[in-house]
DNA sequence: GATTGGAAATGCGGTTATAA
DNA sequence: TTATAACCGCATTTCCAATC
């Protein structure tokens, strides 16, 4: 647990069958906004983090353990109310890539499960790549509301849709597709919290045509609607 | 106006095999 | 080791309807 403890951007936890928290590490105590440990063991996720964030915790946590399929590399934004952030510099939101994987006894019966959430790395500026997609990274968030195809960006950076795959995992840790995803979510989030537009609006500037998928998707990333998200910009 | 859900289509990602 | 191609399963998107 040391190991895990000494991690400075990556949560690690095991959770039992119902859900509940046996072991975590330092990084995710100071996210919850406990000062031990043991304030988190034997309380599920939705305990610890009140509201729709810890109900989504709590039912990926009971998906892994009924189906006994991981979930890996998803992506999700994070939310950090004020009384959460250990510092008032500390940003107010971030991404992360979640991974969670059933633990089974000797008879291959699901026992619980154990997770890592890992802050998304910097940029790696020092590879090669960086400066051919530092453009296409540009590019994103200039015509994030067109109907942007993998290809079509893969022809933009001058490679083969495999190789931009390969060199935006290097560089950014993520695929293509999670780039053009984290942008237009954070243009989202920042037009929920900053305008008066109706959901359909933020998602039509947002590259989403039906503002249905638009607020799924939402969900499924942020943890909570975009009107649920809007609200607690503003209390 | 916002949210949820279903059905269908399709684009994308993961995996594997092969070649250079 | 790296690049490429092919295949398959799944997630995403679109469209539509219902409900609040």
């Amino acid at each position: 647990m040391e190991l895990f403890d000494s991690l400075p951007d990556t949560m690690f936890f095991v959770k039992d069958r119902a859900g509940k928290y046996v072991m975590v590490n330092q990084t995710l105590m100071h996210r919850s906004g406990k000062k031990h440990k043991k304030e988190l063991l034997g309380h599920t996720a939705s305990v610890i983090f009140p509201g729709p964030i810890g109900d989504n915790y709590t039912q990926q946590d009971l998906q892994v353990i009924r189906d006994g399929a991981p979930i890996r590399d998803r992506l999700e934004m994070y939310h950090l109310p004020h009384s959460r952030r250990q510092h008032p510099t500390e940003p107010q939101m971030g991404w992360c890539l979640t991974h969670k994987f059933p633990l089974r006894d000797k008879e291959g019966q699901v026992i619980g499960v154990a997770g890592i959430s890992r802050a998304l790395p910097r940029p790696d500026e020092r590879s090669s790549l960086y400066a051919r997609l530092a453009v296409l990274s540009d590019h994103l968030q200039k015509h994030h509301a067109e109907d942007l195809r993998i290809p079509t960006l893969a022809l933009f950076t001058g490679m083969s849709e495999d190789q931009l795959e390969r060199a935006t995992r290097q560089v950014f840790g993520l695929t293509p597709k999670q780039m053009l995803m984290k942008i237009r979510l954070e243009t989202a989030s920042q037009l929920l919290g900053t305008t008066h537009l109706t959901i359909t609006e933020v998602a039509h500037q947002c590259g989403y045509s039906d503002h249905s998928a638009f607020t799924r998707l939402f969900r499924n990333v942020v943890g909570l609607t975009p009107s649920q998200y809007r609200a607690t910009l503003t209390h």
